[in-house]
DNA sequence: TGACATTATATCGACTTGTGATAGAGTTGC
DNA sequence: GCAACTCTATCACAAGTCGATATAATGTCA
């Protein structure tokens, strides 16, 4: 069966995006996502719990991440749920990446020129 | 009186980024901004009448663009309406590009080392 | 002249996405 | 023992997005 084209889904949802670009660090429970969101972003981008939570439901719906069986070790609070991006979930975030990169480039070279 | 940081702005709805990009090559009247967000993007966002002159209003309400005096010329279609981005606008838009390129750096990092 | 596509601005209503508040319960540190 | 933190979860509302539609001027071509 042919695979539908991962740019087909773009644009992302920023939270769906925001959310699988942690999860491309590896599989992660929902509070450390929220964490590593507002880290990686020094405190601009802050999750609440039912963004985070809406968002995983949706990113597992569509399959780009899935819920997986592995239970918290002894040492870690036995709560977590742990997530983890799929092969979609990449191709998709990846493309995603790619967009946004081109954006970029765009708003750089016209902002280049100087202050008028 | 102290401005306020631009940061304190983000993150930036995705459609309200797309027209200040489109603003940044230059004032653009409505029609013009859709189409260059489409081309620009290789057709991969496709964004309506709605979408646009309700972001429009919002750009300029926030005060990340203003309409202005100019009137078309007689060659050009007389019922354009023109805006341009203004100085906070630029700024905004500046550090949004930052935030997501930053954003892209670690999706890049994280992804880079092979199809597990 | 008439027919038709394109340009151009604009809004309605529905749907999707995002969020603050709140909840409940286990865990950690003092 | 108690407060702060961790962790998952939902509700109800707000914000953002979008397809459809409206209206009208302009351009194209025969």
């Amino acid at each position: 069966m042919a695979t539908r084209d991962p740019v087909s889904y773009l644009p992302l949802p920023q939270a769906q995006f925001h959310v699988l670009v942690a999860l491309t660090a590896g599989e992660q429970h929902g509070y450390a996502i929220m964490q590593a969101v507002e880290t990686s972003s020094n405190g601009v981008v802050k999750m609440g719990p039912a963004t985070l939570y809406g968002t995983l439901k949706r990113l597992v719906d569509t399959g780009f991440a899935e819920e997986h069986e592995r239970r918290p070790r002894p040492d870690e609070d036995a709560r977590r749920r742990y997530y983890r991006i799929t092969g979609l979930g990449k191709k998709v975030c990846q493309a995603e990446a790619d967009r946004l990169t081109q954006l970029v480039r765009i708003t750089r070279a016209n902002l280049r020129p100087g202050p008028a």
